[in-house]
DNA sequence: CGATGTCAAGGAATC
DNA sequence: GATTCCTTGACATCG
């Protein structure tokens, strides 16, 4: 089992996750490769395996309107291949997910050719750092649009007619407003694609009352053979969401709470995730993504506790 | 230098 | 039908 994280490195803050440079200045992929080659040494030197990369990696990669950053990625290939090498010499596991607004099952057609080309150029990315097939892409299914049965449907659709390159990096993930579990299991059926169980969306949203374990079971056995499945774990936050004055506060001491509320806590429950895992009675064969909100400091606090709490877990 | 604004999107909910 | 919210990191601009 590896312990990942997205995106931000906390610990070495001035590490950057790609070239967020607005178009004017020209941002590019070299750019970001430079980045990735920076994150991917600090990985090595803190021990860590997994981790996954801006979607925005190659900035205006298919912008409809920026033709001129479409190259980017045939202008990096040996700078790509370095990077892929840097990630498997250090036995990291590299993936992307979709923003959210790549909608595959959109039902406005420009939207989801948009959105499929985003996905293709992610592919393109992967293979050209030439990383193996545990290099994956996650996306959600998209938007209701009125009528579950046929938004679904376009999803399978779109998957069937994306280019094979791109079906065979891209996993489902369930949601916790709109697909559940059940229907991305629907569509593994119908297309093959594999399930990345996000754990928190699934007890959120879970209108089957399906139990934890037996769902994990159920998209763990959605991967191929030869590929190690993966899944996403995140506590909830408890803070209160807003500022609500406290009795002896200041009436008007704006700014000294944080403006806090999101889904996701800043670190793990490490009983929380040992329970998790032993839903599973082997050792865990499955590689997790933490979605906290610490990034690699909660992937780094988790390995410490679970050294502590569960060492027959730890890794 | 700190604070605020802006950029990227698409969809759903609200009015 | 128009507006707002959701989400979010990092650049850009303002004071």
């Amino acid at each position: 089992m590896r312990l990942g994280f997205a995106v931000q490195v906390l610990g070495r803050p001035q590490l950057r996750s790609h070239d967020a440079r607005r178009a004017p200045q020209q941002p590019h992929l070299s750019v970001s490769l430079a980045y990735l080659r920076d994150i991917l040494v600090y990985m090595a030197e803190a021990g860590l395996h997994m981790y996954r990369m801006h979607p925005d990696l190659a900035p205006y990669i298919t912008h409809p309107e920026m033709p001129q950053f479409h190259h980017q990625i045939d202008e990096c290939l040996s700078e790509l291949e370095y990077v892929g090498q840097l990630a498997r010499l250090g036995g990291v596991r590299l993936s992307f997910h979709a923003d959210p607004y790549t909608v595959l099952n959109s039902a406005d057609a420009e939207t989801q050719t948009r959105s499929r080309a985003k996905v293709i150029a992610l592919a393109r990315l992967l293979d050209a750092m030439q990383l193996p097939a545990e290099a994956v892409i996650v996306t959600h299914v998209g938007g209701l649009f009125g009528d579950r049965a046929t938004s679904l449907g376009r999803f399978i659709a779109c998957h069937d007619s994306l280019p094979p390159a791109a079906q065979r990096r891209l996993v489902l993930e369930n949601d916790d407003r709109y697909y559940a579990l059940a229907d991305t299991y629907h569509i593994h059926e119908q297309t093959g694609i594999p399930l990345v169980l996000d754990r928190l969306h699934f007890l959120l949203n879970n209108p089957d009352h399906l139990s934890l374990g037996a769902s994990l079971e159920l998209a763990l056995n959605t991967w191929p053979a030869d590929v190690r499945p993966k899944v996403h774990f995140s506590s909830p936050r408890t803070e209160m969401k807003a500022l609500a004055p406290l009795p002896g506060d200041d009436a008007d001491a704006g700014g000294v709470r944080p403006p806090l509320w999101s889904n996701h806590s800043d670190y793990v429950n490490p009983f929380e995730f040992v329970d998790f895992l032993r839903l599973r009675p082997t050792q865990p064969n499955f590689d997790v993504m933490l979605e906290a909100r610490a990034k690699d400091l909660a992937v780094l606090r988790l390995q410490r506790d679970l050294d502590t709490f569960a060492p027959e877990l730890a890794m």
